[in-house]
DNA sequence: CCCTGTGAAGCAGTTCACAGCG
DNA sequence: CGCTGTGAACTGCTTCACAGGG
């Protein structure tokens, strides 16, 4: 489809977090941005921003820095995020409610445009404005929205089912917040939440006391 | 303080989802457990099981497998799961009272012992069978509740200092949801989770169609 | 003179392939 | 003979250090 270079995974986990800082930046009047400055904003090292904005092309001015708005525009283009990108919310326990009360989705670009839930004391439900549709009617929910994300905030034991369901009624990526591994095709990207692992991931840098650190991507 | 021998934080991402493939392996009645069994229910390959589980010591028998039940008891050892860890949650918004009713941490070993918040209307509030405490408190709840891990789900702006307190508190690390890059000593571990990123990076990957893959840790 | 862009070096994580033990 | 444990090769990411343009 597109013509991009192929930026390497490290990067691309990365860029969300440059966005945050520029728009910071911008919002605080700069019209252009360093790599120091950004570095600062988004606590990486300055060698690193270079380096990942350069898989962008080549926006920087020697001597000055990147051009605040322009900089903006390439990681959004990068990111797909020209156009808003309609979501589901499947599973509308207190997971799913939280998420879909979250104005987050919503201000950068990720509307959610329905809630889904199997059983009947959510369906028909209304939540945030919206009415929590069944399960069954998934495929016609996905289509009739345009919606390309789906996000899985079900019980691990219905994860799997809900994923499968989800990539037939042909939404082009996924995030799950449920605990377990998901099957599915090459062409889904999927990304996984789990609060549970983050915890016990804590537990052993906390154990080791005067621990090195602990990064998320 | 412990003399173990330290563990990649690649492999310590990936302990506890072997940890979950081993509890279902167990709870489906197999005794020992092949690096086979648990790359398959982990979603990596069987080279990487048995390298990662290669750091714990020397747990398996050539010829048969893992006993299941040892390698649990070494897991759980690795990440300080062989005690209960206190939490408290910070911001009563959508997300923390998601949390706070979330059952998912309690029955992984980090029982939610408090939750916090900053604002009039939250303070006194009983949710989910704890009383809501006020923000200047915190240090108090902190001790005198034994509370080694702080949850932070505030808005971007009170991250920094909601992150603060909790260090002057004694919490021993940290788990964010909030937007924002925090500062803080090295001797407490911090992993962050931001949604609207995630959504970001999906991005990326579902633009370029027939996509690679989008792993998280 | 400042700050970008990038080869090259260094490091970490993954995968391979096989020796070794039960 | 099966499955672990691990050196060695490889791949990818990070950091360094500096050449080069404004």
């Amino acid at each position: 489809m597109s013509g991009l270079p192929e930026i390497p995974d490290a990067t691309v986990a990365r860029l969300p977090i440059y966005r945050r800082s520029l728009v910071q930046l911008i919002s605080s009047g700069e019209s252009t941005a360093s790599s120091a400055d950004l570095a600062d904003l988004a606590g990486v090292n300055a060698a690193k921003v270079r380096k990942d904005l350069s898989y962008l092309g080549t926006y920087g001015v020697r001597g000055v820095g990147y051009d605040a708005e322009m900089l903006l525009i390439q990681i959004d283009r990068a990111l797909g995020l020209e156009f808003e990108t309609p979501v589901v919310i499947v599973g509308m326990g207190n997971l799913g409610q939280a998420l879909a009360h979250y104005g987050g989705f919503q201000s950068k670009g990720f509307p959610i445009v329905a809630l889904v839930d199997a059983s009947d004391d959510k369906v028909g439900q209304e939540i945030d404005g919206l009415t929590v549709s069944h399960f069954d009617d998934l495929a016609r929910t996905v289509s009739e929205n345009g919606i390309s994300v789906g996000i899985i905030a079900t019980p691990a034991d219905a994860a799997q089912k809900v994923c499968d369901a989800l990539v037939d009624a042909g939404v082009r990526s996924i995030l799950t917040f449920a605990p377990t591994v998901l099957q599915l095709p090459d062409s889904v990207p999927v990304r996984k939440v789990d609060l549970a692992t983050e915890l016990q991931i804590l537990g052993y840098y906390q154990q080791r006391e005067g621990g090195e650190d602990a990064e998320t991507a």
